[in-house]
DNA sequence: GTCTATAGGTTGATAGAC
DNA sequence: GTCTATCAACCTATAGAC
């Protein structure tokens, strides 16, 4: 054997993992059964740890919320890295409108979580402003790449790039709150190809 | 003294209004501190009662968040009664938007608080359910004026109603819970005159 | 209907052994 | 790092007087 698959010194992370466990463990029960539930108890049974663990990794139930909802919220650092692709403008605005929904999926229940205390509200808007997050990441994403097709001809140049970005991000938005409320009645409103369409309509070339 | 300035029996109502004091109360927690600070106790003193007349007017903890949840929840039977105006469609559409936005602000603490726990998530859901409430109300109300403004000509007619009306309602509803949550970020957004703008192109006759 | 007093349960957090 | 044992604080809910 050389080298190559030995593993030297794994450094910092302990072999048991009990701080990941834990902080999966809390990111499941959020999700399942909500806030409400969340004790350290709980969180400490699931992770197959005792509560006095918790509390030594996380110090106090507000440290292991945040680092839960740091954890849960790692997707959005992803928002931007997408390649713009070589296909057709309306098949690019489908898949984004594919990863926007499966990727408020993931964090709704923290954002949504949150909203119960006004300390850990503060919290996750101060980690997003910190690390410049926010629904203007996705825009500025989408609508720069609607901008170059304009320019390069590709799309009518008669609408304005970052409406039209809004328009696909907050109806995705919408309808992952939708599901995730289990508000229902989504059969009662314009599809998401309805809504394509119509989009499609606003920007394709004369 | 005739009959008409004299109340003979006030009938049901008691003179108090301990549960009316409370009912308010609990919204005002819900709103300004969040659901995992209404307690009994908080409720109660906010209320300027004990404790125990919570559980006298409202039996459990659940019972008072249904009777609050319905209660918060009041606005949403009022959605469809607007009287559509003879102004112009756009201005029609700006007052729906601004009255949307209003809404959202009233109910979004309502909606938001029962998400964090999976029966308060159901009672809710079965309760619009069960009174046909549903973002599906705006979206007919707003898109049966599109359509007769439509068929009178007075705006085009290749468009598809649901869609815009869809439109409006998601990011009046996006905006109210990005303010709602504090995400902020909303200077870096197109402004709701610029997404006016834009759907004003879709809309308007050639 | 409203109060005081209190029982009974759950939770956050700490101490100290291993 | 992880455990058991434990405490103080808080919360829901009830009992019984007024």
């Amino acid at each position: 054997m050389t080298s190559t698959d030995e593993q030297p010194k794994r450094r910092g992370r302990p072999p048991t993992g009990g701080r990941e466990a834990i902080l999966e463990a809390a990111l499941a029960v959020l999700r399942e059964q909500g806030i409400a539930h969340l004790t350290s108890r709980e969180v400490a049974s699931r992770a197959g740890v005792s509560d006095a663990s918790v509390y030594y990794h996380f110090h106090d139930r507000a440290g292991l919320l945040e680092a839960a909802f740091e954890c849960g919220m790692k997707p959005l650092l992803l928002v931007g890295a997408e390649e713009p692709d070589a296909r057709e403008p309306l098949t690019i605005l489908n898949r984004a409108a594919d990863r926007l929904e499966r990727f408020f999926d993931d964090v709704l229940p923290i954002l949504l979580a949150a909203q119960s205390d006004p300390d850990l509200k503060e919290a996750v808007a101060r980690y997003m402003e910190l690390k410049d997050l926010g629904p203007h990441k996705g825009v500025d994403t989408i609508s720069g790449y609607l901008r170059a097709q304009q320019r390069a001809g590709t799309l009518n140049a008669d609408f304005e790039p970052g409406v039209i970005a809004l328009f696909v991000i907050d109806t995705s938005f919408a309808r992952a709150v939708r599901r995730q409320t289990h508000l229902g009645g989504e059969e009662r409103l314009p599809s998401r190809r309805a809504v394509m369409d119509q989009i499609w309509r606003m920007i394709r070339p004369d």
